[in-house]
DNA sequence: CCATGAAATGAGAGTAGCTGTCAAAAACAT
DNA sequence: ATGTTTTTGACAGCTACTCTCATTTCATGG
């Protein structure tokens, strides 16, 4: 297998030569899948291909990603989402804090991204809106995200995490939230995304303490 | 092929033979599709046996639904929503239309169903949270419903339909609706639908007008 | 009633995503 | 170097879905 053309962490430097094969085997993989949707775009692009031009069997490629559109949707977001949710004053309002955390996370997801340039993060976002199964996984991942959030909430709130209102309000954000994106690339992203988050979070009710 | 088990509804009576067949066809491949999930559960069940059963054959079966997730998941309330909608008087608020609206339409959809009985509604509510890929198909056609509520929206308060603001407050709205669906589900469909509605719009804010 | 055109169907081959199995190869431990 | 464990590749198989083409079924005008 070639040399993944996106450079190892650093972090991954003291780790055992399993794990920082494996390392390398992902990024191969998903640099050769990002390599051929920029030709030929996704759905022309088979798995055969990508794991030709990765240097490896596709058993590998599905052993890594459990479907083709996983190897375009890690999400590393959550946890930092989550930590930054934590990291706000307790007394602030519940939806002010979504906005500086919110902010923040998408600042550095779009700005100092460690393993993939800029472009590749904008192609990524295209993807999430322009193709169906992309789109789809996506939105499996917002339940995710959503139950995150519901935590982050019910925490700061007072509330129990399954309480409806907490779960409606979260998941209404997400929706919110991916509006916001589609409507961002449906722009060709020429607007200012941190302007677009800050509409977004007004035209949304904070949700009170109990 | 066998006679549909659900009866054709009155409306069709005036049509050629020729359409009447093809409403026969389309509603004996929903009734098989449905009593084979019943049997054995949506993954076991293929589209194979579903075109025995219907006595058609599997091309047939995508001729009538693009994919196995069709099959369960036609989308009536669409426009039912859209006219309970403009039915509305114009100087009401956003949020109370959209109560009355969609409490209408969810009473309508669980009590006076035509062609399937409430049983098969509540397995379908119950496939749309428990199967991802029914449940991902439906978040597809939240988007779809979402820019018909988009129009309505813009409609009522002055403002153009590609907003922003509108867009954000449709689709967040959707995936508060979606959790309510969800979160009804998983308490066994014992709690009021329409109370939970009413507290999950008491999470949202108004959309004003402009 | 029949002939002609149009629409619907069935049969079959083919593609791609995905799963599972099993033996070979690579990394690790001793 | 030897034995153990992990990772990999090759292969077979399943199923959703597409496309093509011949055949059947309905509609229509004479």
């Amino acid at each position: 297998m070639t040399t993944a053309r996106t450079p190892v962490p650093e972090a991954a430097r003291h780790l055992g030569l399993r794990e920082r094969k494996k390392l390398k085997t992902r990024m191969a993989i998903r640099d050769a899948t990002y390599s051929l949707i920029r030709e030929q775009g996704y759905d022309a692009t088979t798995v055969e291909q990508i794991a030709d031009r990765a240097e490896v069997s596709q058993s590998t490629v599905f052993r890594y990603f459990p479907a083709k559109e996983d190897i375009v949707l890690t999400d590393e977001y959550d946890a930092l989402l989550e930590g930054l949710l934590r990291e706000r004053p307790a007394g602030e309002p519940v939806r002010e804090s979504l906005r500086w955390a919110i902010r923040k996370a998408m600042t550095m997801a779009l700005t100092d991204n460690p393993d993939h340039g800029q472009e590749e993060m904008l192609l990524r976002v295209r993807l999430m809106v322009e193709v169906p199964q992309v789109r789809s996984r996506l939105m499996e991942s917002m339940s995710v995200t959503g139950r995150l959030l519901c935590r982050a909430l019910a925490e700061r709130t007072g509330r129990h995490e399954n309480d409806l209102e907490v779960r409606v309000y979260a998941m209404g954000l997400m929706g919110a939230l991916l509006e916001t994106m589609i409507y961002w690339v449906e722009g060709d992203c020429r607007e200012d995304v941190l302007e677009l988050i800050d509409r977004t979070l007004a035209v949304c009710a904070d949700l009170p303490r109990r």
